[in-house]
DNA sequence: GTTTGTTTTTAGCTTGGGCTAAAAAAATTA
DNA sequence: TAATTTTTTTAGCCCAAGCTAAAAACAAAC
């Protein structure tokens, strides 16, 4: 069975909604894919009938394996054309997350596992998440929490993000934070909950909570 | 105006029968994007409205310099993919052309020319066929003419094909002859018209009519 | 200059994926 | 529990891009 864009892109929402919340509404699908929830209604019907998805009316959707299946390998595209648009084409890390949205669709199997081959199987896209591997296996970031979960005095290394759109994206792009950077947690300011980091080098910024809450970190030791 | 995928293959087949032919009849449109000639009259109608296509009924269809724009764009995002697609991720040249007609419709001129500077500029795809550059200009092969053309006792290099369907390059590769190789015709058969190609090296090769119609050279004084 | 045959166009239908507005179901609050 | 609000579904519509079958225009042949 073939599926459209659009039917992918549903696909996908509702994995990413499953994966977040554990549900996925028709309202918060209806957002994530741009459509009115009739719409929505509309293409769960189909989605079930193919086999894609298990869904009763008022009850929300949940994929089925082969559902899962789909999903997982278009985030899989997703993730290894963002790389190649960052890694190969030298596009900034918000700026490829429409060009790569429309490159997913394209192809299949045979040429994004010649694409991965040719990125060198890279783990992470550009912003810190894990790519899947061929056989839809996904091994989640080892102990990412996010950096509002840091305590004073700690250490940690920058891993990824929580809200990948451009907006936050340039936002740590002006703060000077970016993936692989170790900073140390110097104190936590009362008045807003913001955050003082310092680097190894001394340069320190302050974040603030909202900040922090979406920059996905790992502790170290050092 | 924005162009979906099935009206920009429209401009392209406009295109490319302008060229070959000088005339884009309504039913070679047909077979070219695979609709019956109602849908082209249809489709047609539409791009005229929107000014890339000037039609009158019955009368085929020419490009507007709006249309030829789209159109051109459209074979230099086709070509450089192909030469994506061959160069690094080392497909064969008879594989590609299906994956690039789906390329060849994702994002705007940022994209393709960032892929074109990865690329190193190509000045041909796969098949020896020219790239338009950034702006638009084709500059045409040099001195191609169809190998059937070549005279006894001329030497040339094989510099494009007029047919790249997956069936005339395989049987390319079945008889070892690729772009950028040196040739002698040794020989013509009058019996079937068929042809005898020396390399340099002595190999020789018996090349039909067919095939020599179909494969472009330029002929050399060595 | 009719007749015959081909090409193009018209008319009307289909399918996929949207939409709005109103009805029905579920959830929340009083 | 009853009333109200929110969410989801139904019903009916629209648009793009195709299709078939029949009519019209053009081209060719007698």
């Amino acid at each position: 069975m073939l599926l459209s864009p659009s039917q992918e892109n549903y696909l996908k929402a509702i994995y990413k909604l499953q994966e977040d919340d554990g549900i996925a509404t028709n309202q918060a699908l209806a957002a994530m894919v741009e459509a009115t929830p009739a719409s929505v209604t509309n293409m769960l019907r189909k989605l079930t009938d193919t086999g894609y998805v298990d869904y009763e009316a008022y009850q929300g959707a949940t994929l089925t394996s082969a559902g899962r299946n789909q999903a997982v390998a278009l985030v899989r595209k997703h993730r290894l054309w963002e790389v190649f648009l960052v890694d190969k084409l030298q596009y900034d890390w918000d700026a490829v997350h429409a060009l790569a949205e429309e490159l997913e669709h394209i192809g299949g199997d045979e040429l994004i596992n010649r694409l991965d081959a040719f990125l060198g199987h890279p783990g992470f896209d550009p912003h810190g998440d894990p790519i899947p591997n061929a056989k839809g296996v996904v091994r989640a970031r080892q102990h990412a929490i996010a950096a509002s979960e840091a305590s004073v005095g700690g250490t940690f290394v920058v891993c990824g993000v929580k809200d990948s759109s451009s907006l936050f994206l340039q936002h740590l792009d002006k703060l000077n934070i970016a993936l692989g950077k170790a900073y140390t947690l110097k104190e936590c300011l009362e008045f807003d909950r913001s955050a003082v980091w310092t680097e190894q080098g001394g340069a320190c910024t302050n974040v603030s909570n909202e900040v922090a809450k979406n920059v996905l970190i790992q502790l170290t030791d050092a």
